[in-house]
DNA sequence: TACTGGTATGAATCGGATA
DNA sequence: GTATCCGATTCATACCAGT
């Protein structure tokens, strides 16, 4: 398996890609939320907002200063086009938190797809709330580009539990690769994943152990050359292996069954 | 712990309770959803897109056949109520499946609730989706008239497991007792539940169970016996017992913790 | 290796002080 | 009065070191 990691603006590099080119669209957008009031979420950094009242060394990450308007409409364009580079019958997974639920759907189906789903991913370890609820969920929103392919045997759970990595974390949003790879499944075998807000690299790594390609793009040089390590190594690691993963479907669970 | 239950329209009866005289809305409205295009939604009985594929023999009930629109206007008319007659830093809790999501949080925002968070109802039994991810959550959108009282000494946890009643069970919707007994944890220790689409008495009885009074408005003649008779056995049971439940803050879990 | 106990941390939130 | 900043807070879990 291979893959190919961009360097630049998503829009930008998206717009230049191929119709009809990756099986499913695979991101985690910065969320532009954090904050009480509009202000307070557009005038901190992601950081700022998001690590307050710990202390960590992990980079800033841009694009986090958007208010909600400003938010769907540019959501919904990169979904736009990633509609368009997504062949018919290939599937779109949207990570968000809480507040932009309502932002996502509208920016998933203004774009084109048939929204078709919503995914809970709890995180066991997360901070309490003093008198009320507290939030142990981001959530996945799922469409299709047309329709489901129902010819697939395939089945995939509706919730993941799972906790954000500790131990070499080098992003502050990074995702467990366990749950990437539950998620990189939707995607054929052999085929393509396109994921514009790579990050640390997450989901490219999934799609390579789980056997299918990757194409990602990143605008942080700094994150760029971490997910390029990342994926390099996997990369080095499978085709020193005996054998290929099998190309055709898998119906076994990547991992072990979402709730414990 | 006592109740309270009026037989009649929401609206109608919550327009004649008095302001500020319950402590926490907790309730299930009929969701509207079922069906990809709105023919599919209005065209079918409540019975006929919540249990297809299955024989069963409970009540149909009504309002189920409003579109996207119509249902966020109704729903927001509802929670106004609601919100007129919780007091200050009360809470509502708002049940709603994927595709009511956004409309839910337009209501509740609408009404007038600060929209303060979204927790997860898994549902470990349910069916799978060929080809794609199962739907296996419902959610709750939870919001506060003003603040959050910061006072409290009270943790909640973000999600639930559980899975709907099987042995017994006497409405389509029917909530495990469970899941709603860690609800209704919301209201004071005391305090006052207001449900008005009490069905089949889950709410209820989960208020009265965790030492709460309870105000509930079924509008079909038939739940409104079934939610009497419950309501009517738990208070007779807690009559029973040798002491009342203790009214101060209850800071234990009132069931296992929420995951497995 | 399996278990135990200690420690650190989280896409946070809120009130109140400061500018 | 408004916008911004600062610091206290909380529990479940993950990790680590030691037995």
């Amino acid at each position: 398996m291979t893959y190919t990691l961009h360097q630049g603006d998503a829009l930008g590099v998206m717009s230049r890609l191929p119709d009809d080119s990756v099986d499913a669209l695979i991101t985690d957008p910065p969320y532009n939320s954090g904050g009480r009031t509009s202000k307070e979420r557009v005038s901190r950094t992601a950081r700022d907002k998001y690590t307050s009242g710990t202390v960590n060394t992990l980079a800033d990450f841009p694009g986090d200063q958007k208010d909600q308007r400003a938010y769907t409409r540019w959501l919904a364009e990169i979904l736009t086009e990633g509609y368009r580079v997504t062949r018919p019958q290939g599937l779109a997974v949207v990570f968000c938190d809480w507040r932009q639920g309502p932002a996502t759907s509208d920016a998933l189906q203004m774009a084109g797809w048939l929204w078709s789903g919503t995914l809970s991913w709890i995180k066991p370890a997360c901070r309490p709330r003093k008198g009320g609820f507290r939030q142990s969920c981001e959530y996945m929103f799922w469409g299709v580009k047309g329709s489901l392919d129902s010819s697939r045997d395939l089945y995939l759970p509706g919730h993941f539990t799972g906790s954000q990595p500790r131990k070499g974390r080098v992003h502050i949003t990074q995702k467990p690769v366990e749950l990437m790879r539950d998620l990189v499944r939707v995607c054929v075998p052999g085929g393509t994943v396109l994921d514009p807000f790579t990050g640390s690299g997450s989901t490219g790594v999934a799609a390579l152990l789980e056997g299918r390609q990757f194409v990602g793009i990143e605008v942080t040089p700094h994150y760029w050359q971490i997910a390029d390590t990342r994926l390099a190594e996997v990369e080095r690691d499978l085709a020193s292996r005996p054998s290929d993963p099998p190309v055709q479907e898998d119906t076994t669970a990547a991992t072990a069954p979402a709730s414990t």
